[in-house]
DNA sequence: GTATCATTGTGTTGCTACTACACATTGTAT
DNA sequence: ATACAATGTGTAGTAGCAACACAATGATAC
């Protein structure tokens, strides 16, 4: 097993000819607990403030792929739901640029100018153990309203994840890939109304869902809380990628 | 005068010099000409197939700086309403490469990949004049309906640029940059039908338009036609700029 | 055991926006 | 002058949504 700092100055000196150079992605992955919108981030080993999970993207590899494989890589989950929203590209998205302490740093190909290639997804929370790559330290949930300062332009780049996710609900259902299988109907309400920030009436919300025609009740309800036993709900599968990928005309 | 060849040639072996390699922008640009929507074209010099007009990134400039400074090559035009729609970066969306007979073009660093972002624009038909640039022999406008085989994956561009367009119909309004100043109510329609390829009820569409608050009603008249001769508006450049930029909300 | 109470299940009403039409008006061509 | 084709304006019916009311229920407190 060859060391860190081996490892480090190869990636440096010649990744360039394993991924191209100028372009990365970068991954603004949603989770939901605790009715709170989680996103996971990651804090390089030796730097300062966190960043998104990202990556560069192989020479024969798709931007779509590249993203794929780093969520993989940071969750362990396969058939991630993705979808790329904006390419970033201001030449000084950069400005406050990372000093890896080696020699051949500074002029390494990571070191200059990046276009990154957003994506944002969407995992459940529970399925996920988020680990660290090699030049990582940590990788974690935060919640969305306690996110703190990034490095770069990653900031904006959730800001701008959020936003495309919140567009997406009126043409998509959302839940599949950010809920448990089995739920109540509050627990999908209070989804929604994490993700857009606002209340909904809980009768009307429940109506509007119900209308979609993805949903499947069960005759289950969920005990243990400490009022009225709610049914409980799972989404049957083939209407909801239908209704994913014909897209449905709702409006919040 | 330096010659086209030894342009080219510098071009090839040392463009990378200014450009960023692996990324490019290109840019569909519609307009509306008799009752069609057009996009412009462009065709190189000693290469079969036409292509969008696209270019690369400057090392210093964002990726919206250069798609604005392509369209005004290419158009003439300054303050070109354009937005990011995509980037495409599949490996092989280049299979079909141009070949240069120069020396050095086999290995010059616009015959490695290269993942481009693509822009939509909208511009004023009656104010363009395609010009091509020092790479190309021809520039004009061809129907959307008419649009050839063209290089790479630029048909598919076209067609997800058509697909971003239309969907921006629904929250934002459509015509300040594509038509002449004073128009009539039936040519606004015709311009939506034609983006939609749909047909709409006309006094439907009426209602709706006017509900949209940006458009003003002249006292004058369209004279010249063989019928009733119709009001002319024009857009309200304050509320048609609001209306742009908060969002509309609307459906087709 | 029973009362309490927050929460859930299931309506109903009213408004708005959209769709599908009808009819009168007008400028040019015959 | 008349015909015609296109324009200006209005109306009825409907679907969808927002606002709201009331009964049912299951744990908790006493």
């Amino acid at each position: 097993m060859e060391s860190y700092e081996k490892r480090l100055r190869d990636f440096l000196l010649r990744g360039d000819k394993i991924f191209l150079p100028h372009i990365s992605i970068d991954c603004v992955t949603f989770g939901f607990h605790d009715n709170q919108l989680k996103v996971l981030l990651l804090k390089w080993k030796d730097s300062g403030p966190w960043c998104l999970p990202g990556g560069f993207v192989k020479r024969d590899e798709s931007l779509d792929d590249s993203a794929k494989r780093v969520l993989n890589e940071r969750t362990g989950l396969e058939n991630i739901y993705l979808r790329q929203f904006q390419a970033f590209g201001d030449p000084d998205r950069m400005r406050s640029k990372q000093s890896f302490d080696l020699i051949g740093a500074a002029t390494s190909w990571v070191m200059d100018r990046f276009v990154t290639v957003g994506y944002w997804a969407l995992v459940e929370f529970s399925k996920v153990t988020p680990r660290p790559d090699w030049l990582s330290e940590d990788c974690k949930w935060f919640d969305i309203h306690r996110v703190p300062k990034l490095i770069y332009d990653h900031n904006s780049i959730i800001i701008k994840a959020l936003e495309a996710l919140r567009i997406s609900l009126n043409d998509h259902p959302v839940g599949y890939n950010l809920l448990p299988e089995k739920f109540t109907m509050p627990d999908l309400q209070k989804l929604y109304e994490t993700i857009l920030d606002t209340s909904l009436d809980r009768r009307n919300f429940q109506k509007k869902m119900l209308a979609l025609d993805v949903l499947e009740r069960l005759s289950e309800r969920k005990t243990g809380g400490a009022h009225k036993a709610p049914f409980l709900y799972r989404f049957d599968k083939k209407k909801y990628e239908r209704a994913v990928k014909q897209g449905i005309k709702t409006g919040f």
